[in-house]
DNA sequence: CGCGCCCGATACCTCGTGGGTATCGCCCCA
DNA sequence: TGGGGCGATACCCACGAGGTATCGGGCGCG
């Protein structure tokens, strides 16, 4: 009956390096380290736990559904355990007038973010912004883990829970395909009607991991790119109504009759005390 | 220029202890430790981060600005990582068919639960609901830590951030006081006039740590205690009407013009996979 | 049908470090 | 000015994390 040893976030990286790699040792060599302590160090988190993580087959590892919820689980734990590191190296470094971080998608809802630097920055107390524009999913991770501070999201593409949030906008979506296309005259369309035109296949963006999904589709990760394929004729793409003021010739809009309304939200991690943050919200929430 | 170690839970407890009592003696003593490994660690972990943590005072010690963000992202950090091991556990040990944890505040709300709970039951995949009542504000950290599935909360009371939420019901407040008290013919009072009615002071509630605020009221932490002294002429006490249920012969109440109107919200960690949960959270916003 | 490969697990050793005791240095207050 | 209370330092030990070598077993292939 000794003391119940505490989870340690060593080992939750170790299990979660398990889990993706669903293999010892190739976990261990992106660990930077030998198989037999990382069989071990697993062995000993089952125990303690008293569950068991994986199933062994000949192959390597697979999850159980209790592997599963400490996956879930543990990635949350991992990311609140970094953002509480970064915080306070950042707390640290810029006593008082640290700037912001404010990270949205590349090339998405530009007219609205300039108009809130624009109108942020007017205000009496607005302290520096550091905008960082990262790829589409990435905002969310990155205001987890404590490398932003406030993000500019969209619902319901981005996960938006455990955040607080204010919606700043809500618009419909268009297709948008080549200028001289048959079907860029129809005054509307439904999702399944545009996503299956057969020789203007939809583009493929890559998964968090950096892989893309299969299909015909061009594999494309920038806006202007697809703009670009799109005026060639070689695909078409769903995009909110307000990506068109970055439209220019070649390019026609077809409206979608059933695509979910996409909300344009600020969103910001729960208990944050900075000034610049609180700031950037009340200005947000008065565009 | 070697490799950055990382965080461990294990230095965040210790940062915690040490920052909660202000005093590395007594943090070592309530760690179970003695004190000169603790005050190497808590250096040690400043020098890693970068950061003074502390201020060493004659006294004891206090903390800095990053040593305040520090306390707030770890405790989140901590209670993330107990929730990881937690729900690992119980996922584990009920295979299938888990219970599902409800946590509330003893003596709230109790007709819309036991409106929630039958509702509930009656669907076709129900699990079993174990309600566990805690004390005010209590609520939320046993669902941050893992030690509930999810909750009955009020706001502006409790604390929602973090949380994904759906609003039950939202009400009124009311003055209960004595039924013979001069005031008690009142048809309505302002929040100011009910809190300071000299031979009825407002009961004073524990804090999270179980020490009461200053004040000439009661100490109390039980509603029907509370209802009990109103009745005895001693406090009157500030209520959502839904409480109005509760009351027996000898209350009196005075409706409020200017208090915050009260909204029982049911929340639930976010990603949560419970189907029980899920379950709990649709009937519930069906009621 | 069995040899061999590719898994993870086990055995055993080493060394870093977490934690212990003893003591110091310092600041306040009596 | 001396003593008490505070955190820091010095030094030591032992536990356990991590290394190498090897085992055991399941599947695939010749």
């Amino acid at each position: 009956m000794d003391v119940v040893e505490n989870l340690e976030t060593r080992e939750l990286r170790y299990f979660t390096a398990v889990a993706e790699e669903a293999h010892v040792g190739r976990a261990a060599e992106r660990l930077g380290m030998a198989q037999p302590p990382l069989s071990r160090a697993v062995a000993r988190l089952e125990r303690r736990l008293g569950a068991d993580l994986f199933v062994r087959t000949p192959r390597g590892m697979t999850l159980t559904a209790a592997g599963e919820v400490l996956l879930r689980e543990g990635r949350a734990a991992l990311a609140q355990v970094e953002a509480a590191e970064r915080r306070t190296r950042r707390a640290a470094e810029a006593r008082g007038r640290a700037p912001v971080v404010l990270t949205a998608k590349a090339g998405a809802s530009s007219e609205l973010m300039a108009k809130l630097l624009a109108a942020y920055a007017a205000e009496p107390d607005a302290v520096e912004v550091e905008v960082v524009l990262s790829s589409p999913g990435h905002q969310a991770l990155m205001l987890r883990d404590g490398r932003a501070d406030v993000a500019i999201l969209h619902r319901p593409f981005d996960d938006l829970s455990g955040f607080d949030t204010d919606e700043l906008l809500t618009e419909n979506q268009v297709l948008v395909l080549p200028a001289g296309h048959p079907l860029s005259t129809r005054a509307s369309m439904s999702v399944v009607e545009a996503t299956s035109i057969p020789d203007l296949p939809p583009p493929r963006w890559p998964h968090l991991d950096g892989t893309y999904p299969d299909g015909p589709g061009p594999e494309l990760s920038d806006l202007t790119q697809v703009l670009q394929l799109v005026r060639l004729g070689r695909t078409a793409i769903v995009l909110p109504e307000s990506a068109q003021v970055n439209l220019r010739d070649g390019l026609a809009v077809v409206p979608l009759t059933d695509a979910p309304r996409v909300t344009t939200v600020i969103a910001w991690p729960p208990h944050s005390t900075s000034p610049g943050v609180a700031g950037l919200v009340r200005t947000a929430s008065r565009l």
